[in-house]
DNA sequence: TATGAATGAGTATTCATTCAT
DNA sequence: TATGAATGAATACTCATTCAT
């Protein structure tokens, strides 16, 4: 649907939106490769069969790239997020499809975290992206967390609640995520999803004892 | 105590170490002032009064001088978290005090933060620091989090479960942190600590209800 | 009249000639707004509402752009002096009206004199306009001077004496306007056209006085 | 004596002096067989036998280079003009032999023309060497004009005259030089000393008639 | 006549590192 | 122990030009 059309410059041809599509492409490659700060406009356009400079006709710079990639991304788990609720009954099973839907599409696309870390690069200095591309994929992320929230309401929270429970959620899940992706710490045999689970769960509770 | 001691390299005179300890503490300036990505050799050298050569009597590499500031940086963790938890009285006290301090440590050093999410930099490519040095560093890291373990076990949980809760509030925190540092979600009013507390006290009530 | 005619490819259809004088015209905004150096043919093309490759349907490269446009400016510079001269009077005011209206014109046009200096360029080296062009264009500001040096001889110089006097009052209009255009050099309350005017009463008492 | 110290970083060995010299003169040859527009650093690193990055070990930017050369050679040109005027007798020599070095210098040395022209390029906007030097520079140039004035004031001119008539002999000796330096406009066997000549020994005649 | 696409050579500058002294 | 000097590889990006369509 509307995957990708950030940043599009006339996009008239198909032919032209194919070579956009194989630059995207060598471009999550390269970025997969040598990770994001790696990941060179000359690397990309070598992997895509191009001259850097071919580049720079389908994308303004460096970072309207590495901005088209990151927000095919988010539109990606957006996706997944919507599918996963859509097909949930219950509102209680509204939540749990829409935390662990999150969780999983990081869990099952490691490479898709890596670019949605690097929204969070370099503490808070501003890192490349440009004021306008950043704050357009920061409320993308944002509107892929919504379900969590509407779902918290329909349990009964006031928005308030429902609001700290979605900022809780996102925050486990990237910690969990985190850890996991880097095996940085051990997990002693329980699975980075049982981690996720017990926290979906342990909200649940609470809201529904209420 | 024996904190500098990851990467030194001969270390038989003190006014050598003190020749690492200004340029470490440059290179923590440095970082401060300019990110981690934007502290070069030279700017570290400048900073120190140094030669970008003369560097290379105390470190073997930039990545090693990154490793003496990150264990530093570990170190210091380490003893906030020791002192909070020798201040602390019941074993739940223990529990609150280890998590917490380890949460409050970074949430008031955001550069030490900036430090450890280095660590975790690029997926789980090798990124620089060596093989052994890396694991140095992560072994020191999840001694930091000892405690926390300790302490639900003196509450009655099993190995498995305490090392479950400590991985879990490591991921806890480890999000909360990172949305607050990076203020990429806004968080409605709700203060970062707030969101680690609560994790806190869920995990006790489950832990006294048994 | 064919002041256009340098440096043409066809000129058989009328609407071809509409389109090379828009380019024209924008190739003369992107100096004016640019500067020479910084005008690229992407910027023309841009201004002209093109695309850069449809500019070599009108011009064989980027220098034969750039001599339409000087020859344009030269043939801009030929009607003001000939106009000037053809409202004078007497010999001397010929004489006058040839010089300072050469003068007049590249004061109250900035950008034509940028133009005239770009023939400068580079000293005696070849610099891109191509031998023929360069001939052409420089034989056409030759003429220009034409009226100096037929003025003289009409108040009595001979042909040596007039050659000489036309080139003295180029060189002297040149360096002035040189000075006055880039306020190079401080002109402590003098204007530029008090000096060139200087220059043509000192040349004209030494004719009037034989 | 003071030659090129403007813009020096260190000097206190002379092994490096002698690099720098070797620089500058590689950057003066190149400069005279592409343009000053043409000469990238590369082509002077390999000129000079070096790497571009080892150029800036010894100048901080292309433009402080530049500068450098450029200092030079107004240096060599003061040094030319005073050589010249202390070797006068009267106020009326001293006049011309200002004057003439000025006009001798640089029609003896085409390439410090360029140079010299190069502060100039542009129209009034600023062109790259940053504000400081580009002042630093204009002022040595005018200094270098200063023994014309002060030799027109003991002609008797008054200080506003003497300005006059000083800028009048930088303008028509810059007039003269372009004319003859880039051979646009035929001399017909005139020669462009004799052209200047002319200027000076006119503006004598004016003095001493009064 | 015009375009979209692509090229190849070019730009200044930065970087971590090495080495003779 | 420290320096001055140098390197080679890398960076993103711009340019005039060409060519199939």
């Amino acid at each position: 649907m509307s995957e990708g059309a950030v940043g599009r410059k006339r996009g008239r041809y198909a032919a032209t939106d194919a070579k956009r599509e194989s630059i995207v492409t060598a471009a999550r490659a390269v970025f997969e490769r040598e990770g994001l700060d790696g990941a060179s406009l000359r690397a990309i356009a070598a992997e895509a069969g191009y001259t850097p400079a071919a580049l720079y006709f389908h994308f303004d710079s460096k970072e309207a790239l590495y901005a088209e990639v990151l927000g095919r991304s988010i539109a990606a788990l957006q996706e997944a997020v919507d599918g996963a609720v859509a097909a949930a009954g219950t509102p209680a099973d509204h939540f749990r499809a829409a935390a662990l839907a999150f969780f999983d599409f990081y869990a099952a696309n490691p490479r898709d975290l890596d670019l949605g870390f690097y929204l969070f690069r370099g503490g808070m200095r501003p890192h490349g992206l440009g004021r306008e591309r950043d704050k357009a994929l920061n409320d993308a992320l944002e509107a892929t967390l919504a379900p969590i929230r509407n779902a918290a309401q329909a349990l009964g929270a006031d928005p308030a609640l429902a609001d700290l429970i979605m900022t809780d959620a996102f925050a486990h899940a990237s910690g969990v995520l985190l850890l996991a992706h880097t095996q940085r710490i051990r997990m002693f045999g329980t699975s980075p999803r049982a981690l996720m689970e017990r926290h979906v769960e342990t909200e649940l509770d609470r809201l529904l004892r209420r």
